[in-house]
DNA sequence: TAGGCCATCTGGTCCT
DNA sequence: AGGACCAGATGGCCTA
């Protein structure tokens, strides 16, 4: 699913405005700012603090200032909150690209069908865990061809999960489908018509057919 | 229209 | 103090 650039700007400026608390005067910031934690201050926590310790904090702070410079100190205070807060934002949007990039790089190193197709992040973070899964056993088996050594026959239960058991989350992407060499679809991917990843193979031989296939 | 996926904002917490 | 990380909330887009 593609991006869509058009949106985000307007909910950014709505969201901001909305969030500047109209009408709660800076003192009140302030104290909610220095508060212990609450999940959800709510007006009624607001006004809590401010009926405690908060105005007399305030005071206190306005005698050391001086108690002359008080609009201009609030004005400074709620902008330096903003821009703390914009600050944040804007990295918190840069962290989340360079995740979105990463997860972008790997799906560039996951082989799908068709190639353009895009896998969700879930999709993407289970497939690339079944695959690295895959591909350790297949060099496994060729470990073994190598040197002669009778290849391990693991159960195809084993074979179906990276945890040798229950497929569990990661292990929604496989198919159980026990089709030696099949690349069906994976079962979570079903209700993705024309989206096909190749499904971890079932047993170890059909692992080194199906990868040599589409690697 | 409901549900899935996604981007963004936000406040809290931990770390440097 | 400031930044990184996280999880919850919100709203938009897309598809069945």
């Amino acid at each position: 699913m593609a991006p869509h650039p058009s949106r985000a700007p307007a909910s950014q400026v709505t969201r901001e405005t909305e969030q500047s608390f109209p009408g709660v005067s800076d003192d009140e910031v302030t104290c909610v700012a220095s508060a212990p934690p609450s999940p959800t201050p709510t007006p009624g926590d607001r006004a809590e603090a401010e009926g405690s310790g908060c105005r007399a904090g305030s005071r206190k702070l306005r005698a050391r200032r001086g108690g002359r410079s008080r609009p201009k100190s609030e004005l400074a205070l709620s902008k330096q909150r903003r821009s703390r807060r914009k600050k944040a934002n804007d990295r918190e949007r840069n962290r989340m690209h360079n995740l979105n990039s990463a997860l972008d790089a790997l799906r560039g190193v996951l082989p799908t069908f068709p190639d353009d197709a895009k896998l969700t992040k879930i999709e993407t973070l289970r497939f690339a865990h079944n695959y690295i899964w895959a591909l350790t056993q297949t060099l496994r088996i060729a470990d073994h061809s190598l040197y002669g050594l009778e290849p391990p026959t693991p159960s195809c239960e084993e074979l179906c999960s990276p945890d040798g058991g229950s497929p569990g989350d990661w292990g929604s992407l496989y198919s159980p489908v026990s089709q030696a060499g099949s690349l069906s679809p994976a079962a979570s991917l079903e209700e993705r018509p024309g989206l096909q990843v190749p499904a971890s193979p079932t047993c170890l031989h059909a692992s080194a057919l199906a990868f040599s296939d589409f690697l």
